[in-house]
DNA sequence: ACCTGAACACCGTTCAAGT
DNA sequence: ACCTGAACACCGTTCAAGT
């Protein structure tokens, strides 16, 4: 005799993701998960495979909003400020979602990989905007040169790494000034 | 009737960090560490208040390690040349060091959080070598660029995140020539 | 002064039993 | 087909008892 089912892979992932903005991971029970869409933790592994399983998914979740979000930065009109406006995106996302943004970039066990071509999506505007500034035989090289200053930044932003004083807008101001130039054709 | 102490608090750090760097952070727990340096896991916390205390502990280690190596790679002569040496002994220490390294800028509770002398004794040489090559008005701002990109780029590296193909140590290269370039007086 | 076994609360996961 | 309580192995930590 079938019993409907009382919630959903999409509410499971929703809450868990929304547990792990509020808590951290670490901080993340599969009680917890459980307990916020109504049923009990072994119910859980009807719809997920693991723990780990559910931090994929939310980790998905995460890039795919992060790739719309960049995307929806550019105007594809002036390669500078497009790729300003992507850094600057790129740092309101992670301010807006930081436990979140810092999940895409843990150290995750091979099982639990994210599927490679969401992490791919995501880094795609990043791709676009550098192309369109260095052109296509460095746009990869330009494309790396920019992300991993921008991540790097922020994550030493979120752990409080700058520790010195210093207005820290101001510092992320100078790098993409400074970036820009060094990206653009002389 | 005093017992002597069967180990030290500088054999269970270095312990920790062994056993870290082979098995993650994740993977390590309190019986790990006390059966390798031969007692009992509630033997420890007669030497550390928790485990997030031990944490901080081999953070500590390693930041100080880092930055010992860092200031061993600047010769004071050229400032181009010190930079891109610190950039490169900055990667080569990640890539020998990844769990250790990743350790250092992970989310700690407020608690556990190191020494920030000893951070900020890490983050000196980048300073040292950044005033050399832009001035001192710059020199925070210019730091900053530099350490998170490095980061950034290392840490992507680690976590796989360069999907794409395309030689990695390449868009290194071509990473600290474009910043050098950028932070270069003109 | 340091170490230990026993115990506590908590966790992820499995499984037989319910509807 | 989905949900549950009970159980398992494991974890960090406490504490009384040993030397």
């Amino acid at each position: 005799m079938p019993t409907p089912a009382r919630t959903s892979l999409a509410e499971i992932t929703s809450a868990t993701r929304q547990l792990i903005e509020t808590g951290g991971l670490d901080g993340l029970t599969m009680q917890h998960v459980a307990s916020s869409v109504g049923i009990k933790a072994p119910s859980l592994y009807k719809h997920v495979q693991s723990r780990g399983d559910l931090v994929r998914l939310v980790i998905e979740d995460v890039a795919e909003e992060l790739g719309r979000t960049l995307q929806a930065a550019l105007t594809g009109q002036d390669p500078i400020a497009d790729t300003v406006a992507l850094a600057r995106s790129f740092r309101e996302f992670a301010h807006g979602h930081p436990e979140a943004y810092r999940l895409m970039f843990a150290a995750i066990p091979d099982e639990w990989r994210p599927d490679p071509s969401i992490m791919a999506a995501a880094s795609q505007p990043a791709l676009e905007t550098t192309s369109a500034l260095v052109g296509p035989a460095d746009s990869l090289n330009a494309a790396r040169l920019l992300t991993a200053w921008v991540h790097g930044f922020v994550t030493m932003e979120l752990a409080g790494a700058f520790r010195l004083d210093g207005d820290i807008g101001q510092a992320f101001e100078f790098g993409i000034e400074r970036l820009v130039a060094a990206l653009s054709p002389d």
